[in-house]
DNA sequence: ATGGGTGCAAATCCTTTGCATCTGC
DNA sequence: GCAGATGCAAAGGATTTGCACCCAT
């Protein structure tokens, strides 16, 4: 289904799966600027976006610091942390009853697509960090 | 526990709690200067940080347009339009275990503040434009 | 007079777009 | 030679910041 992909959307896919956080497109931008010198910042956006579209990533939006992306392609849920800002795949998803996404998708009207559960707190990093001050 | 607040701020608090949607910070302003005409937009976001560090708004995250914000202080779920971008409070909480939120919490290393469940879909008014087409 | 709150404009940051060039076919 | 892909630079939109001013204390 998934012709060879051309060189740079690969190298970008390639950067974005073998990273272990959620990089922004400038961290993806930075990254791929090793394998390919030359190429630009919006192409970097262009093939990000189309990558997406395809649904070979998928972008999660983060306030303040721009869009991350994700290589998981599964249903998967996030951690935020509301202090550093860091955002976190939990390794289990979080079950939730199926009729319980129905019936709230019915209520708000919304055809259900997808979904996804979202912890805000401290991550452990930053934990550490106020038990030192 | 809260004083009277500054007349910026009351008008501002007023705006987001009357709206019925989740304005966006330039709604907001547009809104705002009705009653009060020589305000300033970096006061508006001046003003609604400050109310949403105060806990008195909540601030949503929401891709390309910019963060919206919400007076329901309680916790709740909201659903997001794919097509439109529009954002929905979900009327009825979603439920989800007390466990698997502490598993999920505690696999990722997080200290658990609040959480949301968003679910991601076409809106009510999309799905009615698509089918007249 | 002093400090906080404010408006305005400039600055910043992330992202998209216009356009001329380059590539593969 | 053409269509699509790309790099560069400029534009765009959202948000923040610098700074002088004003008001209440």
């Amino acid at each position: 289904m998934q012709k060879t992909m051309k060189p740079n959307a690969q190298a970008i896919f390639d950067v974005v799966s073998a990273a272990t956080n959620h990089p922004t497109a400038l961290e993806v931008y930075e990254r791929v600027r090793r394998e390919r010198p030359g190429i630009g910042l919006a192409t970097v956006y262009r093939l990000l976006h189309q990558l997406t579209e395809q649904g070979l990533l998928c972008e999660l939006e983060q306030g303040g610091e721009g869009s991350r992306f994700d290589a998981r392609t599964h249903r998967h849920d996030h951690a935020v942390c509301t202090s550093c800002g860091a955002l976190l795949d939990i390794p289990q998803d979080v079950v939730i009853s199926r009729e319980a996404l129905q019936e709230a998708a019915r209520s708000s009207g919304i055809k259900l697509g997808s979904y996804e559960v979202r912890l805000y707190g401290q991550c452990a990093t930053c934990q550490e960090r106020s038990n030192n001050v």
